[in-house]
DNA sequence: AAGGTGACTAACA
DNA sequence: ATGTTAGCCACCT
């Protein structure tokens, strides 16, 4: 029945999991469909809280216009760029933004049943 | 307790 | 196309 934080950033952790390799996906589209559409600044508070030695892939995660958006000191754009590249991501630099084209590689989930 | 912040987004101008 | 504004909402001080 509640909905509570813990729930919520249970859901985020558990969807970011599920991006495969070499994909992408939005902070908005993690967001829907954690069942809050609205929270996507909390997706990206929640990926720059998790622990260094945690396994989610929290640089499959990108903001809506494909642009890498890391402002956190540990987890910055450059290191974004360089594991998504060596998981097959093509990032174009344009003028030091980090684009990557979503129309390619966009994660787009079967159907979700919970 | 109350206001500020931000790894966001859609809507405008 | 590029820049601005207004909602957003959990977390922080």
């Amino acid at each position: 029945m509640g909905k509570n934080k813990a729930n919520l950033y249970s859901k985020i952790y558990f969807l970011v999991k599920k991006i495969p390799k070499g994909r992408v996906a939005t902070y908005g589209q993690i967001a829907a469909l954690a069942g809050a559409p609205r929270a996507a600044r909390i997706v990206g508070y929640a990926l720059h809280v998790i622990p260094e030695n945690s396994k989610i892939p929290w640089q499959r995660v990108i903001n809506r216009q494909g642009i890498i958006s890391t402002t956190c000191q540990t987890h910055p754009p450059t290191l974004q760029r360089d594991i998504l590249i060596s998981e097959g991501v093509e990032v174009i630099n344009n003028k030091g933004v980090f684009q990557i084209d979503l129309k390619k590689y966009l994660w787009e989930p079967k159907f979700f049943r919970g």
